[in-house]
DNA sequence: TCGTTTTTTTACCGTTTGGTAAAGTGACGA
DNA sequence: TCGTCACTTTACCAAACGGTAAAAAAACGA
């Protein structure tokens, strides 16, 4: 009767929901919200364009549940920060897992990083409401390491905001990264790299 | 003759070119080159639709025009990167640089990262030319200073995409940004936070 | 097998889009 | 004052857009 069916997914619902939000995903993330169009999306699905409207609302819809799926994994590795941990192992964990889902999945890095680049209006509330309590628990418990003497003396947001953009880069960059890079897959030299980088950067002074 | 009059400019041609870019710089940070409309441009620049194509062949020559001048003044910093200077301090000056062009002119990088995001169709040309020569010499840089013992053992195209990823950040990702931090101007702590992360990193290890 | 429900297709619609044609307006020099 | 050229407006268009209605087809349960 509803127009589109949620509950209870039939096994063609399940399929065909996916391939639309997988085809989806390359076209947001490629040609950005704006430019993304139905026809392109279904197309890439292998379905009609209306077909696709029988299972999602509209544009808008498609594209908020692609992200809210996206947020919830994307933010996982964060939520794991152990506070029990040891800090520098926990914080390297951290740069390698992030860099790993970077190099991995880059079409859901450069969607997110699309919907911010905008000014985040359709995810505006989930920052808020969501991520920032998150961030300003992990915020408190590097504070803490860094109070026992365990970490030297740095700012624990920006820190984190310094591990985001620099695994990221290698997703939301990789076009020019490519370019500029000889050669062809940058991931063993990005992974020594930062581990390297955040080693120095973490490890106490002397 | 000419549809689009580009020698010899009058000071009204000057204006209204200005007029155009500035508010196109705002639209298309904004809404991405997909999402932004030749209507908003025109809006924002005052001007009617056919005002604004009489100064500029179509959407794409807007966007490319913003995007090649963006580049002259967005590397330039780089290029003064300078060999015969004290390398923890060019390349910090550097970073402050960046950083202070990021805050400063967040439109313009969001720009740039947009067009990178999409993977960089308009300016591939670019990339390969001009920008990747320009890189491996100022890699070539940092790898003397390494070799001279200025500088501890560090990779230098990764080194430099640390640089940008950091720094641009706090403009592509300022919405983020501004929602995770409690503080409403970042611009100092940003400072100190780079500032203290790239000299433990390039200082000379005990 | 039959009837019902789910899924897909065909045909279409109103709006917005980038862009054009051409008439009109204004400034300016001879 | 007139003609020329630079600039602006009005009116318009074809294509692409997001989305809908409704019929056709397929899948499914009894």
């Amino acid at each position: 009767m509803t127009n589109t069916p949620v509950k209870n997914p039939s096994r063609i619902q399940m399929r065909n929901r996916r391939l639309i939000l997988d085809s989806a995903l390359e076209v947001f993330s490629r040609d950005g919200f704006g430019g993304a169009t139905l026809d392109a999306i279904a197309k890439g699905a292998g379905l009609s364009k209306p077909n696709v409207l029988y299972y999602f609302e509209g544009k808008t819809e498609i594209y908020v549940t692609l992200l809210s799926q996206l947020l919830e994994t994307w933010l996982d590795p964060l939520v794991e920060l152990d506070p029990q941990g040891d800090p520098v192992e926990e914080l390297l964990g951290y740069v390698r897992h992030k860099l790993d889902m970077s190099l991995e999945l880059p079409a859901e890095s450069k969607l997110f990083a699309g919907e911010i680049l905008q000014g985040a209006p359709h995810i505006a509330d989930y920052l808020k409401n969501d991520l920032k309590p998150l961030f300003d628990r992990k915020c408190s418990v590097i504070q803490y390491w860094i109070a026992q003497g365990k970490l030297p003396d740095i700012d624990p947001a920006h820190l984190i905001f310094s591990i985001w953009s620099t695994t990221q880069h290698y997703a939301d960059f990789g076009a020019q990264v490519s370019v500029l890079l000889d050669e062809q897959d940058p991931a063993a030299r990005a992974h020594q790299h930062l581990e390297k980088m955040f080693r120095r950067l973490l490890s106490p002074v002397n």
